[in-house]
DNA sequence: TAGTGGTCTAGACCACTTC
DNA sequence: AAGTGGTCTAGACCACTAA
C-alpha cells in the first residue's frame, strides 16, 4: 500500500490536472488538512514537498501553497542559429527566439559580464588547450520577464577575441548581431556546430540563480562552434531549468558505406 | 542558516565525493547518526532522502544505504543510426552502441512486444493521422545486464508493416537489422530524422520499470523518421533514466539567406 | 500581530531482508 | 529473531509575509 503522504499527494495532483486547482490557485492549508483528518503535519509537508518536487506547485512561507502557471515548453531548434538573423540584420539568437515565439524583447533580459578565467576540464578539451589556459567567459543569465530560465556561458581563446567588442566592458548583449557576428567581424565565420545535452542535479548557486523549486533538476548543453576549416572558435555551457525547454534537431541519416566521411 | 538535515547531507555528500565512501561502500546507519547526536531520525532520515534524490545514494529496507555506482554517460550521437550498421550487417542501432563503448552484447537485454493500439497524441500528429487511430506499437525495454535503461515504442502506420517482420510475433530485436532493415526490404528507405529531447518527472510505472531511485527525472525523446519524400515511417517515443545518457549533435550552422531551404 | 510553511524531536510502529 | 530503512504522530518552535 502506498504510504499516506503519497495517496494525498496523488489526489490532489489529480485535482490539479482536472482544473479544480488553476494555475495560481492556492491549495488548502496545512494545518487545515490536518484537522479535516488528513493526518498529522508531518504527513501532509511531506504530500506538499512531493508535489512541489513534481513542479505542480510552489510553496513559501508567509503566502501558502499555490498552483505553478506551467508555462509551456520552449522549443530550440537549430533554426535559432541562423546566420541571417546574426549576419544581416541586429538580431542575436536569443532574441530570434523570442520573436519567433511572439514573445515580446526587453534589452534588460539579459545581463553578461565578461572576466579572463582558466579554463574548466570541458572548455579547455574542446579547444585543444591545456586545462587552466587562460580564456575569456562572458557569462549571461537569460531571463524572461523577472524569471530567469538559463544561463550561458561562452568561452572564447584570447587571441580570436582580443580587441573586439566581446572584451568590450559595454553592458548588454555583445552588441549588435551578438558573439557570432563579432565573430564574423573578426574573419572567424562560424560554420558547423555540436551540441551535447544531459540532465543532472542543479548545485545549490543554481537553485538560487535560476529559482528553481525544490527537487527540479536542470539541463547542461556544451556547444562547440567551429569555422569552415575545423577550428573551434567558441565552446560554450548553457544550465537551463529542466522543465521550461525541449530542443529539437534535423539531420540526416549516415551512410558510412557512402563517401566516407561527409564533407562537415 | 541551512537546515540541519542539508548540512548533514552536504557533509555526507562532500565524504563520497572525496572518497571516504566508495561506490558500493555503506554509509552509517541511521540510528547510529542519531547516537552521535546528528539529530532525530526524522532529521537523518531526510539528509538521506536528500542524498537519495540527488542519486549518491541508494537505500533499501534490511540492506542499509550504499554509495552509488556512478556509470559514466553513455553518449549517444547521430553516428548510431548509420546505415552501413543495419542495412550491410546484422546490427541494430542498440548493438551498434554496445560494439562501439566496448560492452558485450547479450541477446536477452532487449524485449519487445507489438500490438496495434490508439495513436497516442503526438504519435497521431507526426503521422499525420486522427488521434485514436490504429498504429502498430512497438515497445522495447532496453537494459545493460540486469539493469533497464531506456524504454523505447516505435509506432508504425499499418500500411507500412502489415506482413513484415515487424508485426511477427517472434520474440527478440525485430530480427536481423532490426526495424530500419524491415522498413528497408519493404521499400521504406529512411533518408532524414528529428529529435526533440525533454526532462520531465517519472511517472510511477516508469520508477519502478526503469528502477529510478527517488527525485530521479527522466528524459523523453521523440524521434520521426522520414523518407527521402518526406513520408513518415516512424515515430518513436524513448524514456531514458536522466542520469544515464548524454545526446550529441552534430550540424551545420544554417542559412536562410542562401538557398532559401536547405535540400532535406 | 496573525497566519503561513519549515524544522525538529521522541517515540511508536511497520515493511523488508538476512540469519 | 534481529536489524535495516520508512511512516506516522503530537507538539514545540522557527522564519517569513502581510496587514
Amino acid at each position: 500500500m502506498a504510504p499516506k503522504w503519497r495517496e494525498l499527494a496523488d489526489r490532489l495532483a489529480e485535482q490539479i490536472r482536472r482544473g479544480d486547482y488553476g494555475p495560481g490557485a492556492q491549495l488548502p492549508q496545512i494545518r487545515d488538512l490536518v484537522e479535516q483528518g488528513e493526518g498529522s503535519k508531518s504527513t501532509v509537508h511531506a504530500a506538499y514537498k512531493a508535489l512541489e518536487a513534481e513542479g505542480l506547485v510552489t510553496s513559501s512561507r508567509g503566502h501558502g501553497t499555490v498552483v505553478r502557471h506551467q508555462a509551456p515548453l520552449k522549443r530550440l531548434g537549430i533554426a535559432r542559429y541562423d546566420k541571417a538573423k546574426w549576419r544581416d540584420s541586429d538580431e542575436v539568437a536569443f532574441i530570434a527566439d523570442r520573436v519567433a515565439s511572439g514573445r515580446a524583447y526587453k534589452r534588460d533580459e539579459q545581463t553578461q559580464t565578461v572576466s579572463l578565467v582558466p579554463a574548466p576540464a570541458a572548455v579547455a578539451e574542446a579547444h585543444g588547450l591545456p586545462e587552466g589556459a587562460s580564456v575569456y567567459a562572458r557569462a549571461r543569465l537569460v531571463k524572461e520577464g523577472t524569471q530567469p530560465t538559463h544561463t550561458l556561458t561562452s568561452y572564447y581563446r584570447p587571441e580570436h577575441v582580443e580587441g573586439t567588442r566581446i572584451v568590450d566592458p559595454a553592458p548588454g548583449p555583445a552588441g549588435r548581431g551578438g558573439g557570432f557576428r563579432v565573430l564574423y567581424d573578426a574573419g572567424y565565420e562560424i560554420d558547423h556546430m555540436q551540441e551535447t545535452l544531459f540532465a543532472r542535479v542543479p548545485t545549490s548557486a543554481e537553485i538560487q540563480l535560476l529559482q528553481l523549486s525544490a527537487g527540479e533538476w536542470v539541463v547542461e548543453l556544451h556547444r562547440t562552434t567551429f569555422t569552415a576549416d575545423g577550428t573551434v572558435v567558441e565552446h560554450a555551457i548553457g544550465v537551463h531549468a529542466a522543465t521550461r525547454f525541449a530542443w529539437t534537431y534535423d539531420f540526416d541519416v549516415p551512410d558510412s558505406s557512402k563517401s566516407g566521411d561527409k564533407p562537415k
